[in-house]
DNA sequence: GTATAAAAAGACAAAAAAGTCTTTAAATAA
DNA sequence: TTATTTAAAGACTTTTTTGTCTTTTTATAC
């Protein structure tokens, strides 16, 4: 499971990216607003988002979050990294030191399928994918009315 | 990710069956020694499953930890549900106060797919299985050696 | 230049998870 | 009966995660 840091980046994230289609750059008030984050913890996600290049910011009037439009698609691996660590598809699933194929615990096979699907998940979902999706009416981003 | 708790519950558990097979009946210190788990800790997740009746235990010179011989066998998502709840399978994958099939959040298709994977491997798997496969040197329970 | 609006920064606080310590209760062996 | 061994119980501590508050920096509008 994601940490509830990685859960809010990704929401955050795919909402900046909305209103940047509209030619807008939101600021952290306005997105924990509208993805049901709690507002200062939002802005310090962001803040290492920025920090880490995956995301731009302006300071003062008029200012916001936005992306460079120049930058290749930003991935929901990218994102779980820079937040959380790669951890969740590195870990063994009953908690063993380090995950092994070669001495393997005993659920090692399959749960080894389970996470490598959810990393290929991650790779090579996008947040413009996402944001498309809710675009599109396809999908949701609150539970504000629903 | 399952919680530690969860985690060394699933070890222990595996632990118990295969000594028991030997009809011995192991306390908290060797089981947390074998599992590699803090030795408290472990004592007091086997209470917990104690307490909820998915191990039975006796106090006093001789005792341990054992299964009942007649009870059906024991799956790892009856030992999640008791140790950490079912969250992990009913959790929005990017945090929405709810999962609903109605109003989905951009990734519920995909997430909700290796959810339920997850969950039927969780059903399905048994601590017999898990037991199974250390006798039979298809898998190891600790890094001691490895 | 001054006021205003925004993000950045960092200290701080609360909650949850993980882990430890000490005492009590129960069973057995001697 | 007494000593010993073991799990149970509960208070406590530490670490991690989550969240808040206050001040500073930067950009813009007037
Ligand atoms: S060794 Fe346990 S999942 Fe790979
Ligand atoms: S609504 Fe997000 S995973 Fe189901």
């Amino acid at each position: 499971m994601l940490s509830k840091a990685s859960e809010y980046a990704i929401r955050a994230l795919v909402y900046i990216t909305i209103k940047n289609r509209d030619a807008v750059r939101p600021g952290y008030r306005e997105i924990s607003r509208e993805i049901e984050a709690p507002e200062q913890f939002t802005a310090k996600i962001l803040q290492t988002c920025v920090r880490n290049k995956l995301l731009q910011s302006v300071r003062g009037r008029g200012g916001g979050f936005f992306f460079d439009p120049e930058s290749k698609p930003l991935t929901l691996i990218e994102i779980i990294n820079t937040i959380e660590g790669m951890s969740l598809f590195t870990r063994c699933g009953i908690g063993l030191s380090k995950c092994s194929d070669t001495a393997p615990c005993p659920i090692h096979k399959e749960y080894a399928v389970i996470r490598d699907q959810y990393q290929q998940l991650t790779t090579n979902t996008t947040i413009d994918n996402l944001a498309d999706k809710i675009i599109s009416g396809e999908g949701v981003l609150n539970r504000m009315f629903n």
